[in-house]
DNA sequence: AATGAATGAGCGTTCATTCAT
DNA sequence: AATGAATGAACGCTCATTCAT
């Protein structure tokens, strides 16, 4: 049992949450080291032992908080019978991880540095890609998309991813304007649609 | 014929422009007013005169992109003879002014201060209230949502607006993941899958 | 009358004279702006007004104080009718000079940056070549020198130098380990045996 | 034989032939524990065990690398059978040793912070006092000098430490200003002008 | 004897804002 | 209307020192 490690894992693990509340309240440039590790329980200089730069901690933490999104979205999914079941708990799912741990601005956050910075860009679209991949084995499940070729595959992926992203956008400024169940059967006739 | 306005006017103008610009390179926080100023070709002083603050600046900023952006669209669009043509056109409009200006970086940048602040937040939800009634006045002028209910018109442009956020976003960060043809099919599948 | 470029000119000067009491004080490196800037009468952010970095400033001030030294002995030195009165004459003047405005400290302060700083160590050695050509115009108007080789002048004028240098050197650290009048006698001894 | 002793020993010496290296490449103040722990294959933690702090460190290497830069001097010197071979040896050796372990930077170190410091001071003031009378030691063996009276011999002495330090400095900034046969034959003729 | 996590004070630099000119 | 010197509060980062392990 080491003790060292375990208590560095600790304040690592601290301060990733701690900046994940601050970034999100705050934004990058104006989410102040001091901020973090306030928030964190530590003082600045503790930062500068788990971390070598701020940029370091936001890059690790978009990779770690990217990636529990998608964890969770691929443990708590469930297809259902028919593709409209389907979707329909995707995007259930979706919109209650998209709600939980201030999602909404720490995303979009990492999408406006993206545009910006091009090693974040570069990590946002193998995020894409991610997704791309997942959506389309997801479908290639069903009988509609079963026979469906892959670039044609991609193409609907990556019009299902659209419409999310910009529902989320929406309902992050200006809630209420779309249904859930709106969301879901354009889904659905875009797949029916395509394939 | 006032010369002092006039004049004012003009460096007004200067400033807003030089702010465009450099507003979309750095990003607000980024973006100092020494920056700004020397591309407006004046000095850190003169901006006083004709802003309060850099974040009035930016509001201002932001209202009159948002409406020359519209502006353009509403002066370039012809609706086509069936929607089809119509979606096709509108769709190529829009990502025609996309790419205009440095627009994708701006537009994010007030998405994600208006998820973190209230007054820029109510502004964006105005600018989304007005895109709707844009989108229902044109959908309104087909055959196929003549005689839809304005409810059902609302939710189908939120997501078309949904669709173009999210294309947006995903072009500006992984290009070429979709083309424009996609995005237009299914516009135009969804369009006639509600109404 | 331009008010602005005179005040500036002041603040300038205030900056390079508290500098110069500062370096000579704690160093370079402990020498903070904030103690700079106190001891000029502004805050730290003013001298970013008036120099780049904290290195530009040190080396303006080092320019700017080996040329002063330089003046001064020009102005004030008068050469004797022989060369033993002459000699004299500029030792003492040496070490006049060299007890006013805490020279010694800054001195050394700037050989010692000069070791390990390329560019300032470019600085000091036209500092040294310029001492040797102003040496060696000196001796080159005694009846000893007069008609001496260059090459041998030059070396008589890098001897000179490092026999003041050391005896400044000592002097700080061990008062009084040498008279002044040794230093003369040596200097004019070493005169002679080499021309 | 003590085991504990022995490993106490090695890492203290280890300590002082990292720290040797580090300050003289980055000087005292920019040399930080942790760059000097690193290179004695340290952590910085370690170095409290054998130090009580920065400062403390910095004494104790001065003043050993001053003895041990005196005793290889006097290990190595063998007077030659006239003055003039002497000193030709003894300049001939303190070039050598000068050249060695980075001693310039370090050696120029200690003598600005001796100028701020008066701990230091009084100790570089020391070994100045103990080189004029090695120095002292070496002249009394040589005929010209045996019944030189000792006040005469200190200010020789000094002078000659003058030229070699004076030398030594224009060396490091500026190379080659300066041949040791110069060196010598003005030493040689300062010992022969003053006795 | 040695590690390494943590502190806390300090530093060089930036920048929105003010105001005398 | 415009300049530009000056302020003052931050900020990211460094580092000598401490201490539990």
């Amino acid at each position: 049992m080491n003790k060292h490690k375990i208590k560095k894992e600790i304040s690592f693990q601290k301060f990733m949450e701690a900046s994940l509340k601050v970034f999100a309240e705050k934004g990058y440039e104006k989410a102040s080291l001091d901020d973090i590790a306030r928030e964190a329980g530590y003082t600045k200089g503790a930062f500068y032992i788990h971390f070598s730069s701020k940029e370091e901690l936001f890059l690790k933490l978009m990779k770690s908080r990217l990636e529990v999104f998608k964890q969770q979205f691929l443990e708590s999914f469930t297809p259902g019978e028919n593709i409209e079941d389907t979707v329909r708990a995707g995007v259930a799912l979706f919109v209650h991880l998209t709600k939980k741990d201030n999602w909404a601005p720490l995303y979009f956050e990492f999408c406006v540095n993206a545009i910006r910075n091009d090693s974040i860009k570069k990590h946002m679209a193998d995020h894409y890609q991610d997704w791309i991949e997942t959506i389309i084995f997801i479908l290639k499940q069903s009988k509609e998309c079963k026979s469906c070729k892959d670039d044609v595959l991609k193409q609907l992926a990556a019009t299902i991813i659209a419409l999310l992203d910009g529902y989320h956008l929406q309902e992050s400024i200006s809630p209420n304007s779309m249904s859930q169940d709106t969301i879901s059967k354009s889904i659905v006739n875009v797949i029916h649609s395509i394939c």
